[in-house]
Parts: C-alpha cells; sequence; structure tokens
DNA sequence: GTCTATATTCAGATAGAC
DNA sequence: GTCTATCTGAATATAGAC
C-alpha cells in the first residue's frame, strides 16, 4: 500500500508529468514572447505534444497563465525567503538585504522561467487574473515590507525613510534587470553587492 | 503663398490630423493593454473611424508600432533634456540629476501615452521592431550616460562607481514606477527628490 | 491520454463603391 | 479619405477515434 502510493505519488503519475511540462513550456513562452503572442500550438511544440491535448490537462490558455504566475511568485519568494533564513547567525543587517537581493536577481534572471514570466506579464494581464494573482504578490511584497520595517526599527536604515517607496523602488530596479541582464557581464553576486552599495551608501563621495 | 503653406502645413492638413489621432489611440490602447493584445478595431473606434480606413494612413499593426515606440522615446528624451537644459545657472549637479529624474517620472506617468506604451511593450517587441528602434533608445541612453559621467568628473559621484550599472539600475527602478504609481499619492516632485536621496545619501543613518 | 479533424471566432489586411 | 464587404489565415477550443 505504501508502495504503491509512492508508485503514483503526484511527481510520478504520467499525467502530472506531462502538465508540468506543458506548464514549463509555457514559462518559457511567455517569458520569451509574452503572454497574448504566444500560442498553444508553439507551446505544445515545445511541450512535445498536440495543442489539442493541452486540454486534457487544462480548461484554458488563461487557465495554464495564472498558473505561471502564481507558481512564478512562490517560487521567487520561496528561494528569498530560504535564502535568508540561511543566512549564517552572525550575519548583520546589510548582509541579509545581500543574500535577499542576490537570490531574487538569480531566480528571476537564472532559475526560474516562471518568475521572469510573471515578471514580464503581470503589468498587462487581464484583470480577472491579476485579481486572483493578488494575494500571492501581497504575500512576496509583505516579506520584503517586513525586511526593511526590521532594518529601520534596528538602525540600519535611517529613520526618516519612506519604507514602502524604498521597497518599489528597489524591487523595482531588480526587476528591471531582466531588460539589460548579460550573462556574460558581471556576476549575480556581484551585480546584487553594487546594488546593495547603491542603496545603503549612495552614490555620493563620503 | 505664405497663407496658402500655413493652411496646408502639416498639422492643419486633415489627413494629418487623422493620421495624429489614430497614433494617439495606439498609444493609449498599447499603454493599457499592450501592443499584441490591442486590436486594429479597438484603435479605430478610439480614434473615430472603421479599421479599414487606418490603411489609407499606415500600412500595417506593426508599422504603427514602430511609430508608437519611436514617439515615445524621443519624447522623454526632448523633455528630459530641455527641463536639464533649463535648469538656472546656480544649479549643483545634484539639482540637476534631479530635474532629470522628475522630468522622466512626469512623462513617463502622467504626459505620454507614447513614453508609456514604449516602456511597456519594448521588451516584449518582435526582433525586427527592436532592432530598427534601437538607434531611438541608444540617443537617449547617451544622454545620461554623460549626465552621469559629468557627475564623476566633477566629484559628485564616487569616483569608483560604475556609471553603466548605475544608469540602469536607475533608470530602471523610475521605469517600474509604472507598475505603482498612485496619482493621490505623493507628487512626482516629491518622488522624484525621495528617490534622488536614496541614491545620492543611501538609506544607511549617517 | 493523445491524436486527427473540425467548429467557431476573430484577427490583419484588401477591393472597390462613394 | 472613409466606408462596406470580404478575403485569408490563424487562434482557441471541441468532438470523437484510437
Amino acid at each position: 500500500m505504501a508502495r504503491r502510493a509512492a508508485t503514483e505519488s503526484k511527481e510520478t503519475k504520467k499525467s502530472e508529468r506531462t502538465r508540468v511540462r506543458i506548464l514549463d513550456a509555457a514559462a518559457r513562452m511567455f517569458r520569451r514572447k509574452g503572454y497574448a503572442a504566444t500560442t498553444l500550438n508553439e507551446i505544445a511544440r515545445l511541450a512535445d505534444l498536440r495543442a489539442a491535448s493541452i486540454y486534457y490537462h487544462f480548461g484554458s490558455k488563461d487557465e495554464i497563465f495564472g498558473q505561471v504566475l502564481d507558481i512564478g511568485i512562490d517560487r521567487i519568494h520561496d528561494e528569498v525567503r530560504a535564502a535568508v533564513a540561511a543566512a549564517p547567525a552572525e550575519a548583520d543587517y546589510r548582509r541579509k538585504v545581500h543574500i535577499a537581493v542576490e537570490a531574487h536577481l538569480a531566480t528571476l534572471l537564472k532559475h526560474s522561467d516562471y518568475t521572469a514570466a510573471n515578471i514580464i506579464n503581470f503589468g498587462l494581464a487581464p484583470d480577472a487574473i491579476r485579481r486572483r494573482h493578488h494575494r500571492h504578490r501581497e504575500a512576496y511584497g509583505d516579506f520584503w515590507r517586513k525586511l526593511l520595517r526590521d532594518g529601520r526599527r534596528h538602525g540600519a536604515i535611517a529613520r526618516n525613510t519612506d519604507i514602502s517607496l524604498l521597497r518599489l523602488f528597489l524591487i523595482g530596479a531588480l526587476n528591471w534587470s531582466q531588460e539589460w541582464y548579460d550573462a556574460d557581464g558581471k556576476s549575480i553576486k556581484r551585480l546584487a553587492n553594487e546594488i546593495c552599495g547603491f542603496v545603503f551608501d549612495g552614490v555620493e563621495p563620503d
């Protein structure tokens, strides 16, 4: 019985594996061309089946889109949270923010088509999908809100800083890196480091 | 003769006015829904004519898109350049950057559907259009490159700052403001001010 | 579960009257 | 210049065989 449960566990059932293949393909295409310009045919080709077969696994193109968006945010949220939680006990506040920035960049730029597809497509998503997806975005936003508030409480961020604006400013700059990031250029660790320098120290000479 | 030239000047000819009405409508729709999701029918309705009539003025939807993109960058470039050029003679370097940041935000968020449409859609534009449009983007990028280099030369920006990264970081954060800007919140002048504070001074307490 | 065949809708674009 | 009518292709989605 335990054996059978393992054999038919969610990850190994054929149906589930195909479902994930379709989602992977969709995320990749949505990242490359955007939601509206991507066809089910292109997704199907990437996933190595026919467009009609997708409808056995999903009810509509919108449903796929919604799931890609959700996974995209959940993934970066998980990665960043885990990275910060794994920070060495002696890490100071600034080091923690560096770790969060680096994890955000790495997930967006290197590890997850889902996250990249989310960032690129969310702004143009139909209202119904945006509303349904709102909760996931809020949760990740809350993580950063808390992280930055901690910094202000512990004196690592100036008292008069508008934390909300700082968050939007910083995350916006990070998200925009998709437009210019070049894998052959500076490492993500180094990017994170210089960006944290901009934000904590500013660019004015001392 | 002068009278006739005035009567038939580019701005007052009926054909030219309609052309602009179509471009305005397209920019507005591209900003709201994105290029791929916008139909010629929607553009036509906003411009108060029929979709087929658009083809008297433009050869294709792509041609309209290309022109909207070009106008969008040229407009923000003009606005920012003019604002900086009009800065009072006694303005220090930091004040000049503030003026540039404010003009960038104002054009993007308040004054130009073309600029907003450009920022939103450029990342997903087909390669052919991106290539054709590249020159315009470069020109605006050069403006900022020079502005920031000046700051480093005159000692307002630290010697060891990666100017190229700083530019991408700052412009990225500004462009992303489209995603969160709320006209009922802080004024654009104030946003520009606090953002310049982040970048020049950093958020760490002195 | 995946396929082929197809229904349906609607997009961009053209032809030709006015 | 703008219209109505229409072509053509392609998209999402469904039906039913295998």
